[in-house]
RNA sequence: GUGGAUGUAGUUCAACAGUAGAACGCCUGCUUGUGGAGCAGGAGGUCGCGGGGGCGGCACCCGUCAUCCACCCCA
């Protein structure tokens, strides 16, 4: 038997769970904000579903038949879900829906740095407009998260429309400028089968192509939401892999990471797939662990607390009762409560035990204590101890 | 899918082809009511797995699996 998680597949022990919450609070706290609303789906879609939406990367969907015989697949991104939800829920949802979803999803990849089989996103989507007030929302909404969590971004933007009579190879291989430089695009443009003038020509016009309409006006409304739309740089060559977008399109990114963190766009016909009905949306999914890990490099996470207040020691196993009833009257009271279990361990275990959970207070109840009804509370950063009634335990500890 | 690097104690890493080691962590004691520091002791390893050549392999060769990094693509 082999002890060992799937490759791509992770365990978060406390400490790092715990960060982990931290971030998702404060990012649901901000789509709370502006107004989104959680959805949640399950893991499994039938693959119909999923196949056909996403282009060429789709032997990366983790799919297999139930024993039913059902073909099914695991939900590779939260956006083709959402089509399904707007579409089965039509009539009873109202438009425009502006909800959000933090939940995993799967892709069978190789693995490497930010890139896991196994991974949270937590998604923003708005369904049911095509004003660009919802565009510039969006954005406004990236960029408010990484405010809220301290972490410097850029946001490139662009138009799905600069690209529409290009063929998808020359787009792909246009969108790789910036990381491999003018002549590696232009010899790739040439194997996908351009001559070398048009190539050349293609990639000029494209790169100096001015701003869109859609563009213009998005930033616009940036500025009046108050953000800061230095942040946000217009990138012509900008194009993005997944078929769905039909406008603007956008990647976050930040010093740290060389892949992008957050990225989205509009995609007004993806919805018509599963209603014959053409429904706007447009969102984007943030890459909630590359998030992490840049959080985590810029010391952007606060240290670990325990979420415990207090650790409740056994003297013996006498005076054991009287710990059990403490603890309790302290829950009563809304303290965070953990009691020790084996009653014949020393104290030095388990004070021990406290000062590596970061447990900051325990609680001792020797014989001295029960005969006086009270208690020594002692603060594990100080040292510093008191012998407390209960009433005086509590409201230390509050 | 492609390429590179790495697999030895719980962890991070040593060890010329000739008896597998250190640091940290863990356990016990110094200290029968007090954690972090110190000292003393202790437990813990089919050297990823399989094969090959060799008197002899953790070390060399081949294969395989796993991990990490990069490409592709993406979050």
């Amino acid at each position: 038997m082999k002890v060992q998680n799937l490759k791509g597949f992770r365990d978060f022990l406390p400490k790092e769970a715990r960060k982990r919450q931290y971030v998702i609070d404060k990012i649901r706290g901000v789509f709370e904000s502006y107004g989104f609303e959680p959805l949640e789906t399950p893991a499994l879609e039938y693959k119909e579903i999923l196949t056909g939406k996403y282009g060429e990367e789709e032997k990366l969907i983790y799919d297999f038949k139930t024993r039913g015989g059902d073909e099914v697949a695991l939900r590779y991104d939260q956006t083709v879900p959402l089509a399904r939800v707007i579409a089965q829920y039509q009539n009873t949802l109202p438009l425009p829906f502006k909800r959000y979803q933090i939940q995993n999803v799967w892709r069978g990849e190789n693995t490497q740095k930010g890139r896991y089989r196994e991974f949270l996103q937590c998604d923003a989507d708005t369904v049911g407009s095509s004003s660009l007030v919802a565009d510039a929302e969006i954005i406004r909404l990236v960029l408010s998260i990484y405010e809220t969590l301290g972490l410097e971004v850029k946001i490139k933007i662009n138009d799905r429309k600069n690209f529409e009579t290009l063929d998808k190879n020359i787009v792909s291989a246009i969108d790789k400028l910036e990381k491999i430089g003018e002549s590696s695009v232009l010899s790739e443009m040439v194997e996908k089968g351009m001559n070398e003038k048009d190539a050349k020509k293609v990639l000029s016009v494209l790169s100096n192509k001015p701003q869109t309409k859609d563009i213009k006006m998005i930033l616009q409304n940036l500025e009046e939401m108050g953000a800061d739309t230095s942040k946000v740089i217009y990138e012509p060559t900008l194009a993005r892999g997944l078929d769905y977008y039909t406008g603007i399109i956008f990647e976050t990114v930040t010093e740290g990471s060389t892949s992008s963190i957050c990225s989205g766009g509009r995609y007004d016909n993806l919805i018509r797939n599963f209603t014959g009905r053409q429904i706007p949306a447009v969102g984007f999914g943030l890459g909630f662990d590359r998030t992490m890990e840049v959080l985590e490099e810029k010391n952007l996470l606060p240290a670990s607390e325990s979420g415990t207040k207090v650790l409740v020691s056994v003297f013996s196993e006498e005076l054991g009762k009287e710990s059990i009833r403490i603890s309790n009257i302290l829950r009563e009271k809304g303290i965070n409560t953990e009691l020790w279990i084996d009653s014949q361990d020393k104290l030095d275990k388990q004070l021990k035990y406290a000062s590596l959970k970061n447990i900051p207070y325990v609680l001792i109840i020797g014989p001295e204590e029960a005969k006086n009804n009270t208690a020594t509370l002692k603060n594990m950063e100080s040292g510093e101890q008191k012998n407390l009634s209960l009433e005086g335990i509590a409201s230390e500890l509050i």
